[in-house]
DNA sequence: CTGAAAGCGCTTACAG
DNA sequence: CTGAAAGCGCTTACAG
């Protein structure tokens, strides 16, 4: 068992001072030339690596990004992540993954924990509990101290700082219009409870695009889930009880549970029902039939908010205070759960 | 902008020295009760918390986990993630999480990175193309400088550590068994090439259930996909123009690209073919029909692995030498897509 | 009971 | 060209 060299082993090797051979690992033009190699080639025989504690201490700067999402166990959410990711290690970030798992306390709890030093910079998105308390000041304090923060997805009005959404109305109402132009109007609503930011915006879309296309809004043919894991009894008492010819679901489990309902209650997909989801992932590409969704693109979410929060971190100081808020593009890829009527 | 206090700052207001400041911090019984209360009064106002950096230098642990997968969009990563990060979080630890994306030199990259002090211990999953060059000296090298690693699911034989897995060829040999016990022969299997560790074990848990019954195997009924963005064409090949009445397919979505192909090929399932899976995913339960799959249970094997670790980072040096593998539960969980023949 | 000193592993302004 | 000193933020054995 070899154990990590440090520089001052070396320079007791070498009988010179540590700081010689800080300067010679360096390429310092205050080292003679004779002696800079002579460290270099010892360095490089115990393949000598500083310590990246030392230099997070030192520099005050770890040159790793916080991430606290509520679930990892979600395509969406590791999708983000993968960008962060890739755009973090292209310019020498770690990260450090924490889940709030949806809880305010969990949250507050992973931000002051690598806010005491383990970080440069966050990079969240909201609990559903933090959304329902509107209870932001843990984040308001973590800017505060100086430590840049990007929101993304879930975010809040009340809290200025970078962030990077979609559009999530509009996404929700060109969806809707383009059932409408097919020539659905019996159109239902499964979404969220109105306090996640996303699902309430998306709510807003759908109801835009019925408005719009003067199509009378049924308030039964909108569901607000509330537990997830429990979204069966309420999706299937839609489909099999009011009289629908398309579903529009803000998430891809909705939309995937609403398949399933209407098998349950011989309702042909999508031959007698139409259905659209949420979030482009894995679910929707191989359901049978395949679904049509809203795609976010997480990877680009992910690698933007990466690319703002890094670019404020090696920013020279003060300078650009102003926050910037980027909408990623979101695309309608249509698939067999939406033909034309 | 109130940046974060330090103890040297306390030290100047309360115009002590710094050693008291840390002492009184602590409950150090060297200090008075009256400078004890004055301190922490001080601290708590002013929202001290030390910094974790400077702890981790000085202690010489970081209480940081650094986690490397293939990658993160892949719902049993996700999943072991998720596992890892809960036991983790209770026993005080963080996690860094690296991607790999099946690459051989990111591998090595983010362990070197990781390794340089800014964890305590690795737990990793191999890339594929380590796997392909059975180069492990960046993972010795790291148990060598006396950093615990644990591995799980894509292990190998030639490093000696602490292992986290499941008996896939027992897996693989229980579901291909209920195949047969439902009645079915002509056993298709979708598998990997055989340089990955899993894969090959199931395809041995497939041969040897299929002898055990005196069943003839066909080659022409086994297809090794190198490339998963490109299994289409190999699986439909093999749907379209063999003779079967089951597929047992070593991963998610194996399995339901084998459905899909089925469906081009007005192929019935289950009715004219039984579809079975390995990892118990997203795809599996929300399919229709949905999929009979071998549940790896991720999360367990996540948290094992974190438990393993930490208690060897925790155990009182070096007692304990031995390396441990554990073998983690499969269950096979029934579904619609294997009904009695 | 309090504080100066040494040390974790590093960098860098400064003296020689 | 080389090295001692100070410092990042903390802890702790030791002296007073």
């Amino acid at each position: 068992m070899k154990r990590k060299v440090t520089l001052k082993q070396i320079a007791k090797e070498l009988d010179v001072s540590i700081s010689t051979v800080s300067k010679a690992l360096r390429d310092s033009s205050e080292i003679s030339e004779d002696t800079r190699q002579k460290v270099q080639a010892f360095a490089k025989l115990y393949n000598y690596k500083p310590n990246l504690i030392a230099l997070s201490l030192k520099n005050k700067k770890t040159k790793t990004i916080g991430i606290i999402i509520p679930e990892i166990v979600h395509h969406f959410f590791a999708t983000v992540i993968s960008g962060i990711e890739t755009v973090a290690n292209e310019r020498g970030y770690n990260v450090m993954v924490c889940l709030s798992n949806e809880s305010f306390d969990k949250e507050v709890i992973n931000m002051e924990m690598l806010a005491n030093g383990s970080i440069d910079g966050f990079i969240l998105s909201l609990s559903k509990e933090t959304q329902a308390k509107r209870d932001f000041h843990h984040i308001s304090e973590v800017i505060n101290q100086g430590m840049p923060v990007v929101m993304f997805d879930r975010v809040t009005n009340d809290i200025l700082c970078d962030k990077v959404i979609i559009d999530d109305s509009l996404a929700a109402f060109n969806a809707v219009q383009s059932l409408v132009n097919k020539g659905y109007r019996k159109i239902a609503l499964i979404t969220t409870v109105d306090y996640v930011s996303v699902g309430k915006l998306r709510t807003e879309g759908y109801l835009q695009a019925l408005r719009n296309n003067d199509i009378e809004v049924v308030q039964n043919r909108i569901v607000k889930i509330e537990d997830i894991d429990q979204c069966s009894e309420q999706i299937e008492d839609l489909i099999a009880n009011q009289d629908l010819d398309a579903v529009f679901a803000v998430n891809e489990l909705f939309a995937v549970t609403a398949i399933k309902a209407a098998k349950v209650n011989q309702i042909a997909i999508p031959k007698d029902l139409a259905v659209i989801g949420f979030t482009d992932g894995i679910i929707s590409k191989y359901s049978s039939p395949s679904i049509t969704t809203v795609s976010q693109n997480g990877i680009k979410m992910g690698g933007k908010a990466a690319t703002m929060l890094i670019d404020r971190l090696e920013a020279k100081d003060e300078e650009e205070e102003s926050y910037k808020t980027e909408v990623i593009e979101t695309e309608l890829v249509s698939r067999e759960s939406t033909p034309e009527l």
